[in-house]
DNA sequence: CAAAATACGTAACATACGATACAGCGCTCC
DNA sequence: GGAGCGCTGTATCGTATGTTACGTATTTTG
């Protein structure tokens, strides 16, 4: 059962050719806006030229570009007039594998957040905004490519931060030029590694502050960790899901930045400078 | 304060002669569809002649009709991104002050996914599951952590999977190993890095698939992309959120190991036996 | 009540828009 | 490697659309 266009497109952009595909996909990407507009500024748009506009439209069914837009204005309006409308993605049933992805996922994040109190977040941005000391960050398996993100930006706006990347030696090594007025960012969720577990003890004997982001279970790096955040990870996959821990670390990244926004604001035009 | 057109309306309704009250009473009847449609759609519907339709239009400070169209547009563009939503879900139970950072992102992924179809996921999913070929993974600046998150999950079900690290001339030599049964997976947001621009070029050029995460502004890389991926990125902060993108990865990483969960399954044994 | 001013519609006009024919190109399949 | 097919863009065409001029009707004002 096909009731919007946007459903028609997705059923048939397999058996499109290129140019068509485009169309499609910049038709999707503003839905529906650009539909609306002329067949020139939507062929501009989708960087093809009109005749490939108007083969797109009829491959989809319609006799001429008009009719194309009545039917999506015909949309619009009844999804403006019951505002709750899913016509869009209906909730795929039974063996629909986005849905219950996403609903676990949005689910996740907010028992994460019920969890987190605002002033837990204040305290850990503070301690990483507080430029006295330098920020290391580090993260298991898969959990590094998060260690890694928040490096990236926490990196923009402050110096003095790392990224411990590389053999487990590498790192190691690195503890010697941590102290107290240090913060060390890990990442670690199931199954823990016992080589995470070492270092974060040592770092913690060195006085390190630890700000650790684990799951529900969490890792025995609690023990040694001043701020433990804990992300729900449970999700209708084979694996577990790290979103709640990146929206986490997205939150703190912003936090950080406001707080250093005088710092941060000029250190950023300085960067731009460089480019 | 005047920021809509039915505001305009409303307030300069009263110095209005009757023709023109009666465009105005009927675009306020169904606003704003009819405002979309031709001058004669909207004359007839308001019972007027098309000149008084043209003449209200230029009463409320338009140049041309089509100037007014625009505006209309943009107005219902605007509605559309920040959804309904509001209203749907109730603000933030508990009284808990939860950062309207949460909130942004939720509705990101929400609006995320209601532009992705299942059959859209499938298809990439069956693609990357498609083992041909090989799969290689490369973000920009602040995305590329994602890729590798993706590559880290994609490789343990998967022999071939590469994550493109480190200098460019270090990936792109790689292009030579990359041919037309090979994916690659691109990750590139605001601002777009000419880099990658240049090397999805090249790697398009010689036949490879590219499958393009990308927000909602369209990395010029669509143009080469079998598959796009459109994420929203807007939230309160100086920077845009990635976390909506990171949960397409993750629903994409459990769709290709189910789709090779004979093949994988054993692979992660023999992995687990391996450690 | 008369005269002027304003409002409105009819009809002619010009433009910009969608549609089409055609040629070049790349791709696939013998 | 060659022939055929399908896709795409350029250029052209017809037309629907917005626009304007002008005459008639209606209201307003002295």
């Amino acid at each position: 059962m096909i009731s919007s266009i946007a459903e028609l497109i997705a059923d048939r952009i397999g058996t499109m050719p290129a140019g068509e595909r485009r169309a499609a996909q910049t038709l999707i990407a503003s839905y529906p806006m650009i539909g609306l507009k002329t067949v020139a500024e939507f062929s501009t748009a989708a960087g093809v030229s009109s005749p490939t506009i108007l083969r797109f439209v009829a491959r989809l069914g319609f006799q001429n570009y008009p009719e194309f837009q009545s039917s999506l204005q015909d949309e619009l309006a009844a999804q403006l007039q019951s505002p709750a409308i899913r016509t869009l993605n209906p909730p795929s049933p039974g063996g629909g594998t986005v849905s219950p992805m996403l609903e676990a996922t949005l689910d996740n994040m907010r028992e994460t957040f019920r969890h987190l109190s605002d002033k837990q977040l204040a305290d850990i941005a503070a301690r990483l905004a507080d430029r006295r000391g330098k920020t290391f960050l580090i993260g298991g398996r898969f959990t590094d490519p998060l260690a890694r993100y928040m490096a990236a930006h926490l990196a923009v706006i402050q110096p003095d931060v790392f990224h411990l990347a590389g053999q487990e030696s590498m790192w190691r090594d690195r503890l010697i030029d941590m102290g107290k007025r240090d913060v060390l960012v890990i990442f670690d969720i199931r199954r823990y590694q016992d080589s995470l577990v070492r270092f974060a003890e040592k770092a913690h004997q060195r006085g390190v502050q630890i700000v650790l982001f684990t799951d529900q279970w969490l890792s025995p790096i609690a023990r040694f960790a001043r701020h433990v955040i804990v992300g729900r990870t449970a999700v209708p996959s084979a694996w577990d899901s790290s979103a709640a821990l990146f929206v986490v670390a997205e939150t703190l990244i912003g936090a950080v930045t406001r707080q250093l926004e005088a710092d941060g604001a000029r250190r950023i035009r300085e960067m731009e400078g460089l480019r």
